[in-house]
DNA sequence: TTTTAACTTGAACAGTCGCTCAAAATCAAA
DNA sequence: TTTGATTTTGAGCGACTGTTCAAGTTAAAA
């Protein structure tokens, strides 16, 4: 009973998440995002009903993607710990060409959205505070395998992953640093386990 | 022989910094600068050119005072390491709620500007080059005074230093975590003493 | 085949952007 | 007091912003 969308909604979020993380939500323009995902103003916006709308959407995919790429390298590791050091080295260094930023794009947005009662500043943190329940999980099972002391809780293994991988994510933002990407990762996960 | 200027330029600079800092370079219009520093737009102009030139000496000013204020905090130290864990103290604790934000202007301005050939990425990196060598004449004097081992190179400490410093400025750029700053800046100084 | 609800199109709107420049104001030197 | 180089002012320019919506297109249902 009527015609039927032309687009996959999957695939233009992730084009457009693609957009949002190289450029920032204030530096892209709806007219790049039409450009990018093929579409004129009206089916997007009929779609996602504001470019604050695709953002949220995209920033949301973005997490997913994450996790998603996380549980791959789980799931072909034998430990935790190695799963997770796999994902580090493959943002770190594997993917740093192919990847519109070396920033997270979380961290991004964080970074970006300064009125802290904004749609977007919120949905920033709700989204950081679900990646960190998530790793907690993660270092819940590496303790109770005992792959780590229990010296620190799980969440404070969480915490301190978190701004390890932050840091070094800020740091490798920039030419010229590839030499250093594995013994910095090589530190920081020996300081996990140090811990 | 003619009329002088009626603004303190370095003031001018030092509250437009602070605009920048909080909301980024895009989403701080030109309006909102001529509001903060009380210009029009032609005394804008005439003494920085352009918004990029205001921002350019404002990213600049930022660096140089928080070089300044790392300085104050040797002076009073007994040790490096000591000065610098005030500084940290200082930025991460004691003047949170009053700083337009958690995150260093130079990382927000590195995680800003995607373009690798435009000028303010480019100042954003030589900035932070300048600052990781300032790190590292610090950290020569630290190994040197017996404060540090020699195990690792004073620019790996400094390379560590900011990769931590970084990371804890973000993790804290969000509401309820003030109570964990204080173990979490025990815990990096402890893994700076320990490497 | 006709109908009709859903989707797509793109010109265009109102607002904001960075920025300019002629005119007014200022003040040291003559 | 007059001169004249310099600075300040602010209306306003053209470009661009996010967004709208009437008109056109599509395809399932009748």
């Amino acid at each position: 009973m009527a015609n039927k969308v032309k687009f996959e909604r999957d695939n233009v979020v992730r084009v457009a998440s693609q957009l949002f993380w190289q450029k920032g939500f204030h530096a892209t323009s709806t007219r790049d995002l039409q450009e990018a995902v093929n579409m004129r103003p009206g089916s997007i916006y009929s779609a996602f009903g504001s470019k604050e709308g695709l953002y949220c959407e995209s920033l949301k995919d973005y997490t997913v993607q994450m996790k998603t790429q996380i549980e791959g390298f789980l799931s072909s590791a034998d430990t935790v710990l190695g799963g997770l050091r796999a994902f580090v080295e493959n943002v770190v260094i594997k993917t740093k060409d192919c990847s519109p930023s070396a920033i997270c794009m979380l961290v991004k947005a964080n970074s970006e959205f300064a009125e802290k009662d904004s749609n977007l500043y919120e949905l920033s943190l709700d989204l950081t505070a679900q990646f960190e329940a998530y790793l907690t999980q993660l270092f819940t099972q590496a303790i109770n395998k005992g792959e780590l002391s229990n010296t620190l809780t799980a969440v404070e293994y969480a915490r301190f992953f978190q701004v390890q991988f932050t840091g070094l994510r800020g740091y490798f933002n920039r030419p010229n640093v590839e030499q250093f990407a594995e013994p910095m990762i090589n530190q920081m996960f020996m300081l996990i386990k140090k811990l």
